[in-house]
DNA sequence: AGGAATATGATGCGG
DNA sequence: TCCGCATCATAT
């Protein structure tokens, strides 16, 4: 996107003269023009809405100023694209160095500011153009809300702009009453593989920079955008995914608690073992190395202490052909020596160390005096359909201590809601197996124990052993994903035979399975394509045709990949916009009443892909669990249940499972 | 010769 | 074996 650029100018701290620009910067400030705007789109009324933002770094001693804007949905070519890459990845790279602090005159660079100027409103009816200076909150918000609450609003980014709206204090954004046209996700839509990028990487760019010029071209990027606007029905897909979008806007606007004490301590003794082990290998090996990297260290294992190279995967890539030092490889050296071990460990540190200094560096102290953390949310991101979520992405945070620096606020507690195997239940559903499909209706006792015993032949309900029923686990999702038998027999640890025997076994037991994927196959060949059934969304597979082999395999195997974990999406999709009516005001669906949670006693400020983590009041934990069951349970109906798990506490890190109360209550209301 | 910026690969975290 | 994001080292 974007944007105007020069250096040297820290006079010019706003950058924009906008005196010159009155004709559409707010220069009508009894509103009159902006409100008979708004009547004359009566209940049609359409407005484009942006976001113009400014970047100030010092760099070498120079001011550098950068525009970015979030409106259009033209497309940029490549040298343009490019140089707004750099300057926003610059940015980015000067704020998590520099933090605020502007005071040196060392040559060092760093971020100086960044603000939010101001909204761009243009309205189909009357083409007339407002430009809503941050500066003049008051009208800002005022305008902000009449548009939200009055118009079909049409944007770029939209989870960007409601962030940005919130951020300057609006109120009452509601997902499940906005109406939203999000000229990115149709492009996202076409062509779900090309990742779409946000705000400064990804719009359109002024050729001649100059302040002026970064106004002007926001309005008519902005006047264009409506011209994207869909005439009739909207397709499922983009309706959804648009409102997706605000709810993401939401989220990001609210944040997640994060307690900075917490995190600092890890960090500091994951330093403490960083130092140690390192300590430790210089003892054990004799010369000091990085450990950090895997060509010292495949060096000292193989050359210096002649460990036997694994068989397999032993060589990597061609180009730097080194010998691999991968977990597997090294825990299977650990029994050779004990520098295998302290590498595991070292890298274990490392990675803690790295993620604490991620998540505190992000954390931004709120009024309350308390961190949160506001993660970045994408919905056009993925291949699939899943969202993603970066700057820090909260869907990695480790299984381990790092959650528990995830703190719910005083008074209130986390509840977080997971659906159970949800992605092998839309492969029962969709390929409409009936033994599978039973098997998850029975619903006693461990799903994969069933899946077992249903390939040998035994009662569902026979007891096994642990490992044999991860065998049935791994072997189930291998499937999902379209693992062949070499690869399951390398997970496994078995001969390739043994992991073919399971492999039919599975089949044998569920006959519908294999044939429901020939035929996803036999149709992504037809068109070149897979087509999701609940949402309508399609992903090209062009290499489907491929005469190189291992192309077309991999093409067989997003096909029917992304079906099954882009299905699951949309149902946590459906689940997400569900939950936006239970607390907003508009319907979704007739078994969730509008307004039925009190929103002001909990906030949804996570989703992990199969899990969504909520902050609640603690009195009111009992009454919010039965809602969000009822929303998730209830999204899609599939022909077998989607149960989800339940658990309650203060810290992510630290849940209690609490599903009997809450069973019992919903069993009473259905009764 | 060597620093800076960039691209790529390896690794590891999550689902 | 599908889908992500972040870090670090290394090659260019």
């Amino acid at each position: 996107m974007a944007l105007a650029f020069e250096t040297g100018r820290g006079d010019a701290m706003e950058g924009i003269d906008f005196e010159k620009n009155a004709a559409w910067c707010d220069a009508d400030h009894s509103g009159e023009a902006f409100d008979r705007a708004l009547e004359d789109g009566g209940e049609d009324a359409t407005c484009a809405l942006g976001v113009l933002r400014r970047d100030v770094a010092r760099v070498a001693g120079d001011l550098e100023i950068w525009f970015g804007y979030s409106s259009n949905f033209r497309d940029v070519d490549a040298n343009e694209k490019k140089a707004a890459k750099k300057a926003a990845k610059r940015f980015a790279t000067l704020s998590a160095v520099g933090g605020d602090a502007d005071d040196g005159d060392d040559d060092d660079a760093s971020a100086v500011d960044r603000a939010v100027l101001g909204f761009g409103a243009v309205m189909a009816s009357t083409g007339e153009a407002f430009f809503l200076r941050a500066a003049n909150r008051a009208t800002t918000r005022a305008r902000l809300e009449k548009i939200f609450a009055k118009c079909r609003v049409v944007t770029y980014h939209a989870q960007d702009i409601v962030h940005a709206a919130m951020d300057a204090g609006v109120t009452g954004v509601d997902a499940s009453t906005t109406r939203v046209v999000d000229c990115r996700i149709d492009a996202w839509l076409a062509n779900p593989d090309r990742a779409y990028d946000g705000g400064i990487a990804d719009t359109g760019a002024c050729k001649d920079a100059s302040w002026s010029d970064a106004l002007g071209c926001f309005q008519s990027d902005l006047t264009a955008a409506l011209s994207f606007v869909p005439r009739g029905d909207a397709p499922l897909a983009r309706d959804v995914e648009a409102k997706v979008a605000v709810a993401l806007g939401v989220l990001q606007h609210h944040g997640v608690g994060f307690d900075r004490t917490r995190a600092d301590e890890q960090r500091r003794a994951a330093n403490r073992r960083v130092e140690e082990l390192e300590r430790e290998a210089q003892k054990c090996i004799g010369v000091d190395i990085n450990l950090a990297s895997a060509q010292q260290v495949a060096d000292v294992l193989y050359n210096k202490l002649k460990l036997p190279t694994p068989s397999a995967h032993a060589m990597k890539g061609s180009k730097s052909s080194h010998l691999s030092t991968s977990v597997e490889v090294l825990q299977s050296l650990v029994k050779h020596h004990h520098f295998a071990q302290i590498v595991l460990n070292h890298r274990g540190a490392l990675k803690e160390r790295a993620m604490c200094d991620n998540y505190d560096k992000s954390a931004v102290i709120a009024a309350d005096g308390r961190a949160r953390i506001h993660t970045q949310w994408n919905n056009t991101k993925t291949a699939t359909g899943r969202l993603s979520s970066s700057h820090p992405n909260i869907q990695q945070v480790g299984r381990g201590t790092m959650r528990n620096c995830f703190v719910a606020p005083t008074g209130r507690t986390f509840i977080a809601a997971d659906y159970s195997q949800i992605e092998l239940r839309v492969l029962a559903h969709l390929s409409g197996d009936d033994r599978l499909i039973s098997l998850l209706r029975q619903a006693k006792g461990d799903v994969f124990v069933a899946i077992w015993n249903a390939g040998k032949g035994l009662p569902l309900d026979a007891p096994a052993e642990k490992s044999t029923r991860d065998i049935a686990k791994r072997t189930a999702y291998g499937i999902v994903y379209g693992q062949h038998a070499t690869g399951l027999a390398e997970k496994l640890g078995v001969p390739k035979s043994e992991a073919q025997g399971y492999i039919a076994a599975f089949h044998r037991a569920f006959p519908k399975v294999n044939q429901w994927i020939t035929r996803v196959l036999q149709r992504a060949e037809q068109t070149g394509a897979v087509t999701l059934p609940m949402s309508g969304r399609h992903r090209a597979l062009p290499k489907i045709h491929s005469k190189v082999f291992s192309e077309r395999s991999e093409a067989q195997r997003q096909a029917v990949n992304t079906i099954i974990q882009g299905t699951a999406a949309d149902m946590m999709k459906t689940a997400m916009l569900r939950w936006t009516s239970a607390v907003g005001a508009g319907r979704f669906a007739n078994d969730v009443a509008p307004g039925s949670v009190n929103k002001k006693r909990v906030t949804l400020v996570a989703q992990i892909h199969d899990e969504l983590l909520f902050e609640v009041d603690e009195d009111y934990v009992p009454e919010c669990a039965r809602a969000v069951k009822n929303v998730m349970e209830n999204a899609i109906k599939l022909a077998v249940p989607t149960p989800i798990k339940l658990a309650v506490g203060t810290s992510w890190g630290e849940l209690r499972e609490e599903d009997s109360a809450v069973d019992e209550a919903t069993h009473l209301i259905e009764a």
